[in-house]
DNA sequence: ACCAAAGATGGTAGCGCTACCAAATTGGCG
DNA sequence: CGCCAATTTGGTAGCGCTACCATCTTTGGT
């Protein structure tokens, strides 16, 4: 005799009940659920009052079985408490809200080891997309996202030879542009503050170095960097130890606006003038830096709309329509205000 | 005749595969990675060999669906970009992160209905717990909630009538404590300016009125609120408000650190000395309150320390011996610094 | 009126894994 | 030395859903 396993999911409903209570086949349920236009209107009318009459929710899990896609997207970011990415994950999830998608989001720390056993691990779900922070991933990664077999979005960079797509920004070109601010603005003997030196921030460096060299202003020992994580209190010490280093310092472009912030304070409480003394220049533009006494220069990124922008590729390349511009530059912005304002 | 389907999932090993490697049964393979102590030493040898060498990873897909149970954490937090939530969610990722456990972040923005409509998405996965921030849940959503079938903790605040668990602090007490630390140190006409008046905020500001009617000195006047989303600007703003409305103010409390920031950069805007007219407390004492000058007192909260907490009270549960303390109290605690050091 | 093409619906057979039970093996003890 | 319990392994039958194909309409052209 065959008996039924006692229902394990705890007696919800499945495809077969709503099935049965609206007359059809199972398969037409399904149908109904996912290609609506190729079932009638009347028994789609009946399908969705089962459905509601019954509170059925299909499984996912089923879902993802049966079909060999999950409706999954893998983000991976290095992060969670860095505002920046928080941004690009806000707004991937504000577009992905209304959709059938989920999200799993993993954080990586930076660490391109955790990167391949994250990745390792999404690739499992058979996720319908993934989004990955940077363009520097491991050879493995790299592997890995390539044989994924779903569109994959590089967001945060541009680069020259993207996996699939990519959404994101020159930092080189960021960190040029906030250099150039300082030099235009009669800056000299500007410092590079840097924490967190990823592969970003290195970028970012790059570019402060070439405009200081095209300026005949490079001099090595401008630069502290420390691998340790970006913080307020972080950017202060750095800046008295770039001072004490460097005691002609006369502009400082920071990494980001964590650190320009930890640089303002300092000046404040060792009486510099600011802009007089030292100009100070931040990076992302987060909103306290318009608040700031006196307000900070920072380059203005637009995070929330990597996020978003890096979806509707997505979708559109799971959709069928591939977009065919790949590579996205955002671009950035500079925002003068009274820190630079000699 | 009878055609195996085309691999579905691109010729990924599946459990079989693994098993023939082996030489044993596809369910002894299973058993090997669940519950290893159950399976010989021996065998057990040769299917970690086969799983390395064919590159076996799990299908948590067709896990979830046979075992009536997916290893997902469900998180349900009510914004990303906030610190606190993400210090709170980073908790959680990282105590998560060595188990074989996922994670499903939902981001409610604040609102009822879209905690509702993402408890039912989640409660259709079959987390093995949920994870969700505050006590205030709609009477939908707490029946959800008591009918997920699993260990569910609520975190950031502590009350009298758990779902299943707690992980968090008093908010009221917080607001109390910061309030009367104002009043102690002779301001008198204290202020209140709290951005997003979620729950919690409504709590802290009812533990500023506590302590201000206990010591004679509350005026409804003093009270400055908005709905809007809490952000240094606003916080800069809103005091100016609250300043023109009570010219004689000599005190705040802010909901939260951004709000404070806000102010104090006001105060340095409008040359009004601080502490000495006026005095600041914050909420949460984000890393920036101990650099910022001068230094702002704040609560500081456990927020990290309630994601792990969280995590670790539901792996017990899940494990089968669920605490015996359901409710915990991590509490705060009143830094004090220059901001109110009259 | 007839037939091909298009549209709507259903049946069957898995997707990859684990719950449940059965069978085989081992060991301890009277 | 046999018997029962404990331990180890395997077989079978689904979990809830969808891909694939078959079947049954309907439509329109000649």
């Amino acid at each position: 005799m065959i008996k039924p396993r006692s229902r394990r999911g705890g007696g919800r409903p499945t495809i077969s009940d709503v099935a049965r209570k609206a007359g059809v086949g199972a398969i037409t349920v399904s149908r109904a659920l996912r290609e609506p236009e190729r079932v009638s209107e009347e028994l789609r009318r009946q399908i969705h009052a089962a459905i509601d009459e019954l509170g059925y929710v299909p499984d996912p899990n089923a879902r993802a079985l049966a079909s060999a896609r999950a409706e999954v997207f893998g983000v991976l970011v290095p992060s969670l408490t860095n505002n920046v990415f928080a941004e690009v994950v806000r707004g991937i999830y504000d577009s992905l809200s209304a959709s059938p998608f989920r999200i799993q989001l993993g954080n990586t720390h930076y660490s391109g080891l955790e990167e391949e056993r994250l990745l390792q691990l999404f690739g499992s779900q058979r996720p319908a997309a993934l989004i990955v922070a940077g363009i520097d991933q491991t050879p493995t990664s790299r592997k890995l996202l390539e044989s994924a077999g779903c569109p994959v979005v590089q967001v945060m960079e541009t680069g020259p030879d993207p996996v699939d797509m990519m959404v994101g920004f020159s930092h080189l070109d960021g960190g040029r542009t906030a250099t150039e601010h300082l030099i235009g603005a009669g800056y000299r003997r500007i410092g590079f503050i840097g924490a967190r030196m990823d592969p970003r921030s290195q970028r970012r460096l790059a570019g402060y170095r070439a405009a200081m060299e095209a300026a005949g202003l490079f001099d090595p020992r401008l630069v502290t960097t420390t691998p340790v994580l970006s913080s307020v209190s972080l950017g202060r010490e750095m800046f008295r130890d770039a001072l004490a280093k460097m005691p002609t310092l006369d502009g400082v472009f920071c990494n980001n606006d964590d650190i320009a912030l930890g640089v303002l304070f300092e000046c404040h409480r060792a009486s510099i003038a600011v802009p007089k003394t030292i100009g100070i220049v931040g990076f992302n533009d987060l909103d306290m830096m318009q608040v700031a006494f006196p307000s900070i220069t920072s380059i203005r990124t637009h995070r929330y709309e990597i996020g978003r922008r890096a979806v509707a590729m997505a979708l559109a390349a799971i959709a069928g329509n591939r977009p065919e511009q790949r590579i996205v530059d955002l671009g950035f912005e500079l925002k003068r205000r009274e820190s630079t304002a000699r």
